[in-house]
Order: C-alpha cells, then sequence, then structure tokens
DNA sequence: GTGGTCTAGACCACG
DNA sequence: GTGGTCTAGACCACC
C-alpha cells in the first residue's frame, strides 16, 4: 500500500493518511491480519512528517481498525469490506464503463465528480462538502 | 443556491463553499450573470460566520469566477462549462442506475465513494485525497 | 525584505503587503527559494493585525508567487523575472539622476508622481487609478 | 477632463476620482476658474454612483482647491502646478525618452512602476505603499 | 513556533 | 443594505 499526500487539497495530512487505510479496507485490498506500511517507509514515500503519520495509525487505533504491535508492525484487525469482491468486481467494471462514457462527452474529472457528488447526495440538487 | 456545511468533515468551511459554488457551475445550475446568495443569506441559512463567507467569495473572485459589486451582490461571470444538458441528464440517470444496484448489493455510501475514487484514480489500486 | 505600511494612503493594508512583495520580486530583491518572513516578524515589525499578514501571503500563494510550508514558512516560488540586474542598474542610476532634476527644476515628489503616471498611461493625457 | 475608474484596483472610486484632479491640475490640464465636468457627466462617463462622484467633488472642495457655484459648476479655485510648462514639457520628453528604453529592455509597465517606486523612496531599498 | 481556520464585532465604501 | 477591511483573540495542524 502506498500513500499519497495532496498539499493543496485542504484536508489535514493525518486524514488524507486514515482515509487511505480507510478506502482500502472497503475495497479488500486490505484485510485482517495484513501490516500496514512502517512509519518509516510512510514517510520516505510521501514526505510528510513522523508524527503526522503515527497521529493517523493512533486513530486507526481507536477506532479500532488496526492494532500496533510493538517491535512488529501495524496491522489490520477489521475489515470494512462490505460485499463479495466478485460482486465489487463486476460493479466496478460496469462504473468504470460508466465513466470512459462520461469522458467521451466531453466531461473532465471535476465535472465528473461533481455529478457523482450530486447523484449520491440524492437527487436534492445540492452537493455536499 | 443553498449551502450546506459539514462540520465533521475536515474540510474548512470557506473551502466547501468554494467548492460547492464551482460544482453548482459544473453541474449547470449556476450560470454567467446569476447572483450568488448575498453573504447575509448565507451567514442565516448555514450558520457560518459573515468573514468565512467573504472568504470563500473572495477566493472565487480571484480564481475569475465571480465577480463581486459592492452594494449589489456577487455575480458569476464565468462558467465552468461541461456539456449539453441532455447529455448531462443521461449520463446521471445511468450513474442513479448504477448506485441503486450498488446499494442493493449491500454497499452503503462510503463503500460507493472508495469505489469511485478508486476507478476515477484510474485503475492504479491507490485512492487519493 | 521589510514591510512598510502607509495607513493613510487609502489601499488597504494587505494589499500593500502584497504590492511589496511583487515590487520586490520585480525588482530581483527577491527570488525563488527566498523566505518571506514569518507572520510573526511582519506582525512585529509593521504593526499590523495577524490575520491581514495571512490574508496577503495566502493572496500571494493563490497567484502563484509564494507557497506556505506548514511550521516552516513562506517561500517564493515564482520569479516575476525582469530583466538583467546589470541592465537594471543603469537604468535605475539614470532614472535617478532625472529625478534629481526635476527635483532641481523645483517639482515636488506628488508633481514628480504624476508627471510619471502620466507617460506610463501613454500620452493619452489622462492619468489613472 | 475624462475620469477613469479601475475597479479592481483596491483604491476606492472616490479617491480615484480626487486623485486624478490633483493630477491634472498638477500637470496644468487644468486651472484656476476651468469648470469640472457636472456630477451627470461624470456618471455618464465612468459608469460610478453620482454620491461617489459628489463625495469627490465635497473633498476637493474641502482641501480648497475647487469651489461649487450653484446652479452653474465645480470650478478650480487654485492650482497645483509648480513649475514652468517649457520646463514640464522638457522633463517628460527625456522621461518619456526613459521610458522606452526601459521598455526596449524588456521591462513591462509593472517593472518600471517597481523601479520608479523604489527610486522616489530614496533608494533606501525599500518599496512604499 | 510555523502557518491556517474561525469567530465576533466595528467600521468603511458604494448604490 | 450590499460587499469589503481590519482587529483581537481562541484554537488547530504540522514541523
Amino acid at each position: 500500500m502506498e500513500f499519497r499526500i495532496d498539499r493543496s487539497s485542504g484536508l489535514p495530512a493525518y486524514l488524507q493518511l486514515v482515509r487511505q487505510v480507510r478506502e482500502a479496507l472497503r475495497l479488500g485490498w486490505l484485510g485482517p491480519g495484513d501490516r500496514l506500511p512502517t512509519v518509516r517507509d510512510v514517510v520516505a514515500s510521501s514526505g510528510v512528517n513522523a508524527n503526522t503519520v503515527l497521529k493517523a495509525y493512533r486513530e486507526l487505533e481507536l477506532s479500532g481498525l488496526v492494532e500496533a504491535r510493538q517491535g512488529s508492525g501495524t496491522f489490520v484487525k477489521a475489515g470494512l469490506g462490505s460485499a463479495d469482491p466478485e460482486v465489487m468486481a463486476a460493479l466496478r467494471a460496469r462504473l468504470a464503463g460508466w465513466v470512459r462514457e462520461a469522458r467521451e462527452a466531453g466531461l473532465d474529472t471535476e465535472d465528473i465528480d461533481a455529478l457523482v457528488r450530486s447523484v449520491l447526495a440524492n437527487g436534492e440538487g445540492v452537493a455536499v462538502a
């Protein structure tokens, strides 16, 4: 697992890390027993400060998703995946098709993002946070 | 246009306002010449401080999207023009269908969000920001 | 770099700060990689409020000239590169000579300013802004 | 005399009007006895609100430069010109030559402006307000 | 100790 | 009544 920090997004770095771990769990890329990258690895690959990584891992531990084992690393305790991998793959493929069409219709990523958010916000015609 | 601020998202309130205006422009809900709600209206409807709204509006002005006219309001200057409304509507409908299926397969909103982000990030297997 | 705020000029303090940074870039006193004074330094040396400084620095950041790095300061990102320092020095010397003559002819600073502005406005006979 | 208002300069509109009248006096374009444009004319030609023009004229009257005569207009009372027109013309010509050179050396208007201001600020190496 | 966010409230410029 | 400026001060995120 590799982290990517977007300095200009306005979202605090430690929350971006937490979010990316949660997403990996959601998507089944990480599951119970897997080891997270060491703090040192994250520092090296993403450029954030070690304290920032520690804060993210601590937050994940507090929410019960991971477990730090002294001397051996941080491990995933619980999954967040809610669906069968095959179903996920099918949904993913169909979504990828939709994205391709949207792009062909001339929408750029920000357009697509806006559309997705507005649909998820439930057709109320108001985009959220 | 109505704003919604999510105090728990970690994203600064003024950035949420900026983002919502940009999304409205993307989706065609706002176009050149339209007037944004007055600062006072936003304060009344969303509960944020007036300066927070001013900061968001100023940021939009600096990026050339809107124009403040003293004494008369803040107006949209340029669109973030996406696509033909009909095409948008069709894409939206198909996306809504996909979301329905995903929900029926047991995915919750956070699952769907993670899936969308990972597809938009383009098959690289890393969710972003 | 030291800032000077003229409270009686009618120009908002934050715009004076922005302008002075831009001028320093124009004149080559600041270049890529240089660090701006910290917000606290500016507050101490110029007496303006910290938020006023932050607003100026943020405006510079939005226009792509500087970059704020949390915990370490605000740094110049791009130059507003003008000309070769030697050419600048020569032009400056000749201008200084002209100013001396103008003063000897009895013009005060406001006269000189008016004359410069009218010449820069390009023989149209109308001074601007 | 024609006024030009720059909405984006940050300087209040009424101060821009005051300044332009003062500059016209400095440069000898206006002299004692000349009539300023009527408020209505200024409104028509510059687009500002009538109250804004009135405020500017009132300010000029308070500083003793002009005089409002009920029913006939606003007239210049005192000059601000400090030098002989011929001397002014000579200085202006030499300055225009300098500006031409600066432009040929690749400086744009903002560069020139920065240089002029820094020289006027007296060689101290700090540009002012 | 760095920059950044937000609040509350006074006051100004403009229509 | 519109947007804009500035202040004072509390608190947060990050190094």
